[in-house]
DNA sequence: TGTACATCAGTGAACGCGCGTTCACTGATGTAC
DNA sequence: TGTACATCAGTGAACGCGCGTTCACTGATGTAC
């Protein structure tokens, strides 16, 4: 039956965020779209109501992905944060292990590369919003490489971190916990020492 | 029919050969026995004469990727190669653009996160090869970390460069290629200065 | 404001298709004598 | 060395299953008068 606009809204919102969550935890091809209806609470007719395929689907369920891991970095981190600060939410044992609500590049960056133009407009979106945001927090280092060099590489290299550590999670804990510190540490080192002192929220 | 046990041999790695290849190409999920089969010159029956199950092939043909890429970087840098030399080769546009031969960590490394404990033990084993190379061929870098760490965390950064550059590549080539020049100046900066001149070869 | 009706989000059965896997069969291999 | 036969790698038809997608239908919404 008919439903309100607010109403239709809404589930298609749902959708996108089941979608999300279950392409993170599954992988894109490793979850159909009746799992992903009923985790939002419709049927599968539903979702060809408000998209025109899977791939749709997941074009704008990536990108929803990006922007939120996105906003929880940034503006979870408060003003004043340091590129260390966002190196230590992003390279975490916690992100490791919340892999459906983590960053959409860490999981399900090998599966983007198959994707449409769309996605990779979505994915590229996103590195240049975290580039930015480490852009605007580095402090100084003794490296030789520009600012937007540094940036584009911590917005890379954490990706790498948490990639590698979840590959090897299941099999070797330790050394993934020994990777994720390691690339943490390094990484901070790229990120360079605070150049201000920190504000005081508000 | 009947053929003989070198040629069964030779069978089961053609099948190995052609899984490794195609599951970086498009997904441990994104191909099915046929192709991989047809691809090896054999029906999917013999694939079963051979595996246990697709399973099974995977965790074989990951593994076998791990060591092919490791000896292929390794020993292709010849005797004498830095840390700096081993970069150059992995994060390169020649590497992001050849995902059938290249790192399967790279290739599949979101995927890997879901698959079993076997795949996760040669992921582990590709990881550790790796690193110890690195550490092996690190230069002195003013960088506030164990050699240990330094080579842990450029085997995982170099890994997201290559990611991250792939997904992207599709809709933004140009900034693509500034991940991997960004990723490969800092990554140097990290693995250090050369500490002994290059041997020459023989 | 009240009535008539076109709209369309959502339901659930049905579709063809390709998947991983099984199995009866083939026939060259390689062993036992 | 020659013969008889058990072995088993490989073939290809067939299996059930779950996939993405379609479609006739429902009935509350929301617009036209």
């Amino acid at each position: 039956m008919k439903v309100t606009k607010e109403k239709a809204a809404e589930n298609r919102a749902s959708l996108v965020r089941a979608a999300s969550k279950l392409f993170r935890k599954k992988g894109i091809d490793g979850i159909g779209v009746a799992d992903i209806s009923k985790e939002a609470g419709l049927t599968h007719g539903a979702l060809y109501a408000q998209f025109a395929s899977k791939d749709e689907l997941a074009a704008e369920a990536l990108a929803y992905g990006f922007n939120k891991v996105y906003d929880d970095l940034v503006e979870g981190a408060g003003e004043g944060a340091t590129a260390g600060d966002y190196l230590d939410a992003y390279v975490s044992k916690k992100h490791r292990d919340a892999i459906a609500v983590g960053c959409p590049a860490a999981a399900s960056g090998s599966e983007v590369a198959r994707q449409d133009k769309t996605v990779s407009r979505s994915f590229a979106a996103g590195i240049e919003r975290t580039a930015a945001a480490y852009l605007a927090a580095l402090g100084d280092a003794p490296i030789k490489a520009s600012d937007r060099e540094r940036a584009l590489a911590l917005a890379a290299a954490q990706v790498g971190a948490i990639v590698v550590a979840r590959g090897i999670a299941k099999s070797n804990p330790r050394l993934s916990e020994e990777i994720i510190s390691a690339a943490r540490t390094v990484l901070r080192q790229v990120a360079g020492e605070r150049r201000t002192p920190k504000r005081r929220k508000n």
